[in-house]
DNA sequence: TCCATATTTCAATAATAATCGAAATATGGA
DNA sequence: TCCATATTTCGATTATTATTGAAATATGGA
């Protein structure tokens, strides 16, 4: 990942509404979440939420598919991974840090 | 680390000038950098960076030393450690996702 | 003390982002 | 076609952030 996309990825997270939307996002698995359901969870009105699903969308951590009436939008996990490795590299490059990796991620749990 | 803690961290990395800075920080390691010697290596003006210092401090991603006539300012790894925690909890938490841990912080490098 | 260097604060401005109601647009079903 | 529901766009407003030169402050050494 290069510079400009990581901190548009950073941009789009560094927001409450935005993360509070990701982080349902990422919960909602690849099954995703249709708007009106994310509202409804967030408690975003309707045009505000659009304005930051659109943020979310262009920095590709979000992707959106019509289903019927529905637009349901998903997590780019692998977005997300490589603003992870991004920063990673950004923290891990020749220098102390450490710790983050091993406790975080358990040995692959299944998604139910 | 908590939402508005990661929040804030993000807003700090989120901006172009701030996240070189926080490179070249990194890079420096431990022994820092002078505010003087970034603004050299970023072609950031003086006061701008020091607007930008101020915001890194306060997302506690950056740290301010006294010394002589010089202020060093190092990475604060472990914050960037913590946030790193919370954006691989917020990706992997229960959920398809994978990769990052592995391949990027090899098996645990001793500090110098 | 006085000077040179290092950094920060001030202040004014410009640029960008967030908020949200109301209106517009899409979609499927009656 | 017509209606109800889902979502987005518009537009006007407010809030926040970024940018920098110039002035202020701090520090060590002559």
């Amino acid at each position: 990942m290069e510079t400009n996309a990581a901190v548009l990825a950073l941009s789009a997270l560094a927001q409450t509404s935005r993360l509070a939307v990701f982080r349902a996002l990422v919960q909602a698995g690849p099954a995703g979440m249709a708007a009106g359901r994310i509202a409804e969870v967030t408690g975003i009105p309707p045009s505000s939420l659009s304005f930051h699903l659109k943020e979310l969308t262009h920095a590709v951590l979000a992707h959106a598919r019509q289903d019927g009436r529905f637009v349901i939008y998903t997590a780019q996990f692998d977005t997300m991974d490589a603003l992870l490795g991004f920063l990673t590299e950004n923290c891990c490059g020749g220098n102390p840090c450490a710790s983050v990796c091993a406790p975080v991620c358990p040995p692959s749990k299944e998604p139910t």
